[in-house]
DNA sequence: AACCCGTGGGC
DNA sequence: TGCCCAAGGGT
């Protein structure tokens, strides 16, 4: 079944696909189970020219990771964005001494659902299974002209397909065809390695289903507390941007407080509208006030960066 | 199943 | 510009 498509996508792989990339190119677990974590939701570009590596020179090991301070690992994760990737990532350093081979196994750990748990089975230890992300997804969609199935039915129609002889190169092949060719807008049928057994490829962007998203603009007023020279910030707590620090949301500014600006940022459900207050205080309050210099040391989100450059450009 | 969780690329 | 979307997981 399939002999002839596998060794098409095989030949496309050795021929067009990205065989570079770092991760692919190592046999150690944790390397790959670390480039997984990272690229869950986040383009290659982005892991590859700033992460992906001083990550790892920093945590060279998985016995390293999880004898480092949660702070630590946060503070190299600054930017990456989904923080509970990385709390969860040093939450499984600190459970194993090694990664299963088992997907049973795998997918037991915080932070590796059933894409990763396969991702890790095929990628670090060889096993014939299938992945399923995001440009997987859509090849299948196209491939059975799908417009909204259910993830039981994609399982069983990429078990159905995968290449058992060499799942390795058949899964990132997958994945390279997903985002070289099989792309959600203009995709590339006519150079198509599956296009022989493809039934979507006359309307391609039928399948899958485009996402509709809302986003709504909440407000907020931040106050910046100002002591000795030194700022207020906090650690977040919640599961929104958990365990960096940032400064203090308020309902109603402290009357003497001065308004500085606005700041704004955009996440995936919502729109921030913040506005900027100073205040000066007379007794320290029971948070913890940082320089300028030691805010760069602590690991803060997007929007509280924005606010010392604004805090900073009116000083 | 649907929603929350960040940030930046690319058009 | 504004919008879609990216090697998903947790709830």
């Amino acid at each position: 079944m399939y002999r002839k498509t596998h060794q098409t996508i095989q030949e496309w792989y050795q021929q067009s696909g990205r065989l570079d990339l770092p991760w692919r190119n190592t046999d150690e677990a944790y390397y790959i189970y670390l480039s997984e974590v990272m690229l869950q939701q986040t383009q290659v570009k982005t892991v590859l020219e700033r992460y992906y590596i001083p990550f790892i020179e920093r945590f060279p090991s998985l016995k390293s990771l999880g004898e480092a301070p949660l702070d630590d690992v946060l503070k190299m994760w600054e930017g990456l964005g989904y923080y509970n990737r990385a709390k969860n990532l040093h939450k499984t350093a600190t459970l194993v001494d090694e990664l299963p081979s088992d997907i049973e196994e795998l997918i037991k750990l915080p932070g590796i659902g059933k894409n990763t748990a396969h991702a890790v089975a095929a990628f670090a230890f060889h096993q014939p299974v299938p992945i399923m992300e995001a440009n997987v997804k859509r090849i299948l969609c196209r491939l059975h002209q799908l417009i909204k199935p259910t993830e039981k039915r994609l399982w069983e129609i990429a078990y159905d397909l995968v290449d058992k002889v060499n799942p390795f190169d058949y899964n990132q092949a997958m994945m390279d065809i997903g985002a070289t060719i099989c792309l959600p807008r203009n995709p590339k049928c006519e150079i198509c390695p599956l296009s022989d057994i493809c039934k979507g490829k006359e309307e391609p962007e039928r399948y899958p289903e485009k996402k509709k998203r809302m986003v709504p603009t909440r407000e907020q007023n931040i106050l910046i507390r100002i002591y000795e020279d030194k700022l207020s910030l906090t650690q977040r707590e919640g599961k929104f941007l958990h365990g960096l620090w940032g400064f203090e949301s308020v309902k109603i500014p402290e009357c003497a407080s001065e308004y500085l600006g606005e700041v704004t940022h955009v996440y995936t459900h919502f729109k921030l509208n913040c506005k900027v207050y100073l205040y000066y205080e007379h007794t320290p309050e029971h948070s913890d006030y940082f320089s300028v210099d030691e805010i760069q040391k602590l690991a803060i989100s997007k929007v509280d960066e924005k606010i010392v450059k604004l805090f900073l450009a009116t000083m």
